[in-house]
DNA sequence: ACTGAAAACCAAGATTT
DNA sequence: AAATCTTGGTTTTCAGT
């Protein structure tokens, strides 16, 4: 397996377009956005295809980053981390800001969008020492972020990934 | 398999305590965050045990809820879908609404911050038809949410779940 | 740790667009 | 022609003892 799984970044991977997603796509993902360890024949069964054939097609949603298949968990009690989301407003190219905040390691999820500020970031720390030490030395300190605001994580109430076709 | 996986609400399941994770455990998780599809065969070599009782130790995580193995995609671009972060101010208990809220399908993540906001609720919606609908008549209708705010996704910019023990 | 049963893998060949 | 699906044989993995 050559390519690095458990990770999207579309500032760095110029992914192939994945427009031509069937039917049959978007059932498998919304199967194994229930049970991503579902294995192949019962796919199978479900679409009402081939083993091989499923296979296939997941393999190759996820050689296009089109899904991720990972174990996730809440960092908050698990890894007794600090979590936070960060709201920044940027001046100037949001994109290159974008791509400098994903960057970071510590930053685990990124995205632009359209209000009060213009990016919102994840981030995980061991403690509180080390968030202060991200924010004021990592984030505050790239070029075009015009303010921040930080929402630490008190408790994670709800965590689902089974959106899609067959979820309502 | 007897329990719905793919789903994590703290406020409906009592989840048993996981306290008592021990390293092979987070080794595991940290493993799993990168290729939820590993073989338990090649997680037993890399955690240095038999195939059978990593296999025991995987269960038990999925069982007590730890973390699941999930597919994650951008609903953005996979599935045509609006995005949001609804940020809420509440009067009141925060519980209360925080539970209502996960109550929601279209609310996929639901956590509780301090800051400005009192809620993160992350949601997936068709269109805007959809979001509008969502926010007027199923969010802003709950007792006790004093103010509401929408950032509306515009790109995914990086989205990780691989941080952990043997991240760095 | 061992074993029968199941699932995953691989490579052509067939089929569809 | 290219991509996708099937089939059959082989290897690996799984789950229970």
């Amino acid at each position: 397996m050559t390519s690095e799984p458990g990770q999207r970044e579309t500032t760095e991977q110029p992914r192939p377009p994945h427009r031509g997603l069937d039917d049959v796509d978007r059932a498998l993902i919304s199967l194994l956005q229930r049970d991503g360890r579902m294995s192949f024949t019962n796919l199978a069964k479900a679409v009402d295809l081939s083993e091989g054939a499923v296979r296939q097609r997941v393999q190759r949603l996820l050689r296009d980053q089109t899904m991720q298949i990972v174990a996730v968990t809440d960092p908050l009690d698990v890894d007794l981390a600090r979590q936070a989301m960060v709201a920044i407003k940027v001046r100037g190219d949001v994109h290159r800001v974008a791509a400098e905040l994903a960057a970071l390691p510590d930053a685990h999820y990124v995205v632009l969008c359209a209000g009060r500020y213009d990016l919102l970031v994840e981030v995980i720390c061991h403690d509180d020492a080390h968030l202060l030490r991200l924010l004021n030395e990592q984030i505050r300190t790239i070029d075009g972020i015009a303010d921040t605001e930080t929402f630490t994580y008190l408790k994670l109430a709800k965590q689902t990934y089974a959106w899609g076709a067959l979820t309502d």
